[in-house]
DNA sequence: AACGTTGAAATAGTTC
DNA sequence: GAACTATTTCAACGTT
C-alpha cells in the first residue's frame, strides 16, 4: 500500500468516493420506495400485506430456478413428495 | 455503572462470563453438526443436497404459520391464486 | 379496498410494480456497491478496514468517542487495559 | 444410494433427523444468549459495547493490532486524522 | 489457500 | 419502548 508514491493514496481515495455515491443514490430508492408504500397507504392499502405479496413474488421467482435431481430423491426416501412440497412427515 | 461501589463491575464480568459459556456450548454444538454431514458424507451421500432438504423442511415448517386473510385478497387481485401459489403474472 | 370495482386492485397492481422496479434499481446499485468493493480488494486494499472508514466518516464525532468510552470503561471493569487491547484476563 | 433396498434410506432419515435436533438444541442456546443481553440490558448495561468486549476477548492482541494499524493508514491516506475520529474531510 | 457463495448474526430503522 | 422488518456484516463452506 505504502508503494508507488501517492498512487494508492489516490486509489483509495476513489473507491472510497464512488462508494459514498453509490450508497447515496441507494438511500435515495429506497426513500422512493418507502414513498410508494406510503402513497399506497394514504389509498387505503394494507403496508404490511403488501410487503408479504411482494415477498411472496419473489420467492415464487426463485422457486422456478430450484434445482431438482439428487434433492428429489431424498425427499421421496424422506417420505416428503417430490413434485408438490409437503411439510415434514413423522 | 460507577454506583455501587464495585458491585456492577461484578455483574458486567458475570454477564460476560454466562455469554462466554454459552457461545462455547454453541461452539460445540456446530461441530457436532459438521460431524454428523461428514459421516453422512462418509456414508456416500450428497451433503449439499442434505443442507437443501433441511432449508426445506424448515421452510414448510414455517410456511404452515404464514397468515392468511388481507393477503389472499390482495394475490386475487394480482392474479396470484392464493390457495395454490404461483408465480409472477404479467 | 372492494369498492370502486375493479380500479382499487388495478391500484394495488401498480403500487406493487413500482416498488418491484424501484427494488431491482436497488439491487443493480448494491451489485455495483458489491464491484467497486472486489475491485478495491483486487487492487490490494483491505475491504474490512475500508468499511471502517465508512463507517467513521458516516458517524459524527461525538456519538463514536461516547461510544468508544463505554467500551473503555467496561474494558476497566473487566481487567483488560484499554489501550493495548489483550485478551481474556482470567 | 439406491442399493442395499431401504437400509440407506433409513440412514439418510437418520442423519437428517441428528442434525434437526442438534440445530434445535443449537437455536434454544441462541435465545439463552439473547436472554442474557436483555437482562444485562434491563440492569442498565450497553449491549453493543458488551458485544465489542466479547469481540475483542476472542480475537488475539496480534490480529487486533495488525486490523487497526490498516484502518489507521488508510485515515490517513484519506487526511483523516487517526487518533481523534473525525467526520468527513472533502 | 484464496475465492466467491451462502447462511447466520447483528445493527438499524419502522411501526404500533 | 417493544416488536418487527430490513439491511448490513460476519463467518463458514465448498471450490478452484
Amino acid at each position: 500500500m505504502s508503494f508507488y508514491g501517492g498512487l494508492s493514496k489516490e486509489h483509495l481515495k476513489q473507491f472510497i468516493q464512488r462508494i459514498e455515491r453509490l450508497e447515496e443514490e441507494k438511500k435515495i430508492i429506497a426513500e422512493d420506495i418507502a414513498s410508494v408504500f406510503s402513497e399506497a397507504k394514504g389509498g387505503g392499502f394494507d403496508v404490511k400485506a403488501m410487503r408479504e405479496i411482494l415477498k411472496k413474488r419473489k420467492l415464487d421467482a426463485s422457486e422456478l430456478e430450484q434445482q431438482e435431481g439428487i434433492v428429489d430423491t431424498y425427499k421421496i426416501a424422506l417420505g416428503m413428495t417430490p413434485g408438490d412440497d409437503e411439510p415434514k412427515e413423522q
